[in-house]
DNA sequence: TAGGCGTGGTC
DNA sequence: TGACCAAGCCT
């Protein structure tokens, strides 16, 4: 039997019983549904999503009441999902179908993939299962799958491996029945549910897989080896002291000339050299009294990962020094914010 | 194109 | 415990 076969014999007898799975009489699924599903799939496990996706659909049923919608109601209804910005694509996308499109969803891929938040893997997941579209889905799963099947010398990120899993997929569409408008979208998530259930990351359950009998990584054992390891980021960890002069509602502020972010600004720092100490970083930084100690807060910039020591005093030798700011009137870096949060509240 | 975005689960 | 991961997308 073909891996196409095998695989859709497989999903049919096992698959998940989820509440955006419903299908009409010609077994194509409510592309509003579909879709929003998919967004509140990205990176997001099964088991989160289902009771926000019932939520959801209670309190936005149509795409017209999604888009008739208050951004503070669409982000209510997300909170606790995470990535929200996922949510406000979400809420421009239905406005956008409901005034462009006079609430008809793209039929295709290239038609969806126009709408904000959609991108290459959203797009041709509905337009598979909402409308029988015959394009292939990658997403991480399917990536996985198709690098152990065909024993892939790629990492889990490269670019290579996306392009090889596209072609791959768009071969096995190839070998559907014609006339089958289900076929393409159980195609599709027959490859996410084997990754997500069977062929997975860690501890692959190759005895309950319908394809291992074609596996390549499987032959040459080495499935736990693949999809290779992307490269580990050469973290740098760095040690800093930050000192915050506070005048009433003003602070010490310095226009950052070079560093990560030029322009910005920060309270006065100094990085801990290695066999240094923190006392000898802070006295560069004031020669004033008794600094008081407000905690480590941790920031990632780049490929550097920062504990900054954060230390406040009052008492400022002159206060009419010209770098006192109102932290709300100039722009500060991520880092700067953290620090000032953790001083100011 | 590499990095940022959120949260919860796993080892 | 912290590092890494999970149905991506945008810049």
């Amino acid at each position: 039997m073909s891996f196409v076969k095998q695989l859709r014999n497989w999903f049919q007898g096992r698959r998940r019983d989820l509440p955006w799975r419903v299908t009409d009489a010609r077994g194509l699924r409510d592309p509003y549904r579909t879709w929003v599903a998919e967004i509140m799939l990205q990176q997001t496990r099964v088991e989160a999503v289902v009771p926000y996706f019932e939520n959801f659909m209670q309190r936005f049923p149509a795409v017209e009441d999604l888009a008739g919608a208050s951004e503070e109601e669409v982000l209510k209804a997300w909170a606790g999902l995470g990535y929200y910005r996922r949510a406000r694509f979400l809420h421009a996308a239905a406005q956008k179908v409901v005034e462009d499109c006079a609430g008809q969803f793209p039929s295709d891929a290239i038609g969806l993939r126009e709408l904000p938040g959609v991108g290459a893997y959203t797009s041709a997941a509905v337009a598979s299962l909402a409308f029988g579209e015959r394009v292939p889905v990658v997403d991480g799963n399917v990536k996985r799958v198709v690098s152990r099947w065909a024993a892939l010398e790629l990492a889990s990120d490269a670019p290579a491996l996306h392009r090889a899993a596209e072609e791959q997929g768009a071969l096995w569409m190839l070998e559907l029945p014609a006339g089958d408008l289900t076929a393409a979208g159980e195609l599709n998530e027959a490859m996410m549910e084997l990754g997500a259930t069977v062929c997975l990351p860690r501890n692959t359950i190759c005895d309950a897989c319908p394809v291992a009998d074609s596996c390549q990584a499987k032959a040459l054992g080495r499935v736990a080896e693949l999809p290779l390891a992307k490269r580990a980021k050469k973290w740098v960890d760095l040690e800093m002291v930050f000192l915050v002069h506070r005048v009433g509602k003003r602070v010490l502020l310095e226009q950052q000339a070079g560093g990560w972010s030029p322009g910005l600004f920060e309270p006065p720092s100094q990085i801990i050299q290695q066999g240094t100490s923190q006392e000898a970083a802070l006295e560069q930084l004031s020669s004033s009294s008794n600094p008081e100690s407000h905690g480590i807060v941790r920031h990632t910039i780049t490929h550097h990962r920062i504990r900054a020591h954060v230390f406040a005093t009052k008492a400022l030798a002159q206060s009419k020094h010209p770098n006192l700011r109102c932290p709300d009137d100039v722009p500060l870096t991520g880092l700067a914010r953290k620090v000032l949060t953790r001083v100011l509240g």
